[in-house]
DNA sequence: CTCGATTGTCTAGCGGTGCTAGGATCGAGT
DNA sequence: ACTCGATCCTAGCACCGCTAGACAATCGAG
């Protein structure tokens, strides 16, 4: 069986290669670089090989997209972690999720703009992004105030977020506001 | 001169046409299905000739999203017009921004989300943009609160209207919530 | 050890994309 | 009536996502 498993972990890694480099090559060149030649030519491979591995491009979005997800809710858990009180939570929570998407504009997009066929707000969500909500929602939940339920408060101010993390990337904002858009945002939607 | 007179307004007519014939296509079937041979046979003109009055697809969807702009702005005004008092018109035009984008999917999204290669934020954006921003600064200007400059508050509320928006087509929230959502937005952001 | 079956990978190609060069056609002005 | 510029189309380029089918390597059975 050990062959056997030496493949398996052989092919495991080479889809590790090809996420990574979709990625890399989305973050340096952006998703319209990122085309079925030019990918299987950095990893070394003919292009079908990545659709013995995914069925199309667009699965191979959605992994990044989860990858992503899973780093960002670490982000998000880290910054909130390390601060002192509801409301520095929630600030430091904006600043991580925006930081994320300044410094990862591809998988940002993946995660979000383009369509990676995942689903969201059901039960067939993929764990990662349920986490990462799940990470937006522990720190949020404490700021909804009374009567809020914490869920549709972190809709809220996550969509919030996701709106100026897009506007900002598209350059539709006035780049010299944004810090002080991040402490309006948060002093009139987070209760104390 | 009535000839070249007749031709300029042949041709002007014509490029309405591609607009809004551009439009309807991606309304109908996503701007994926918007591609340059569909668009030629249904205005019934060979290819080239779109290339005669736009530079390339970018601009067509440039096109298509001024004119959005211009009737994001009538439906934003028709709706904070017809309210009565701040919040009020702070509701109707939350209500009406959303309403438009989930209307004009399409048109939002070249508006907004694909890169109509438009200006923004900036001396040189196109007139109809600055208007249609200045349609939402006009009331929401009214709720910024006590030294919150209005366009910092607007940005902002934009920003939270883009992220429902988005997050709503692309059926990342609960549908359940939407109105619940726009109440808690006003009632968070706009000051009495 | 041989030989068929299976697995893995590649070459080549299909139908589509945005875009453009170059030739044909048409009509206005002399 | 003829010229010549404007207008439009045919044909084609390079690229896209994706796949069929050939080929080689590897495996298991006799």
């Amino acid at each position: 069986m050990s062959v056997q498993e030496r493949k398996q972990r052989e092919r495991a890694e080479r889809e590790r290669l090809i996420v990574a480099t979709a990625r890399e090559l989305a973050e340096k060149q952006g998703w319209d670089a990122v085309t079925t030649r030019r990918l299987a030519e950095r990893i070394e491979y003919s292009q079908p090989v990545l659709y013995s591995h995914f069925r199309g491009k667009r699965e191979i979005i959605g992994a990044v997209a989860l990858e992503g997800a899973t780093e960002m809710a670490q982000a998000v858990r880290a910054a909130t972690s390390a601060a002192d009180g509801p409301r520095a939570r929630a600030t430091a929570l904006a600043h991580a999720y925006l930081d994320f998407a300044e410094r990862n504009p591809a998988v940002y997009e993946a995660l979000f703009d383009l369509d990676g066929g995942l689903a969201f707000a059901r039960e067939d969500t993929p764990a990662p992004l349920k986490d990462a909500f799940a990470a937006l929602l522990e720190t949020l939940g404490e700021v909804a105030g009374d009567g809020v339920e914490p869920g549709l408060f972190t809709e809220v101010f996550w969509a919030a977020l996701h709106g100026l993390a897009t506007l900002t990337r598209a350059q539709r904002l006035l780049p010299e506001l944004a810090e002080r858009r991040v402490e309006l945002l948060v002093d009139r939607l987070a209760v104390i």
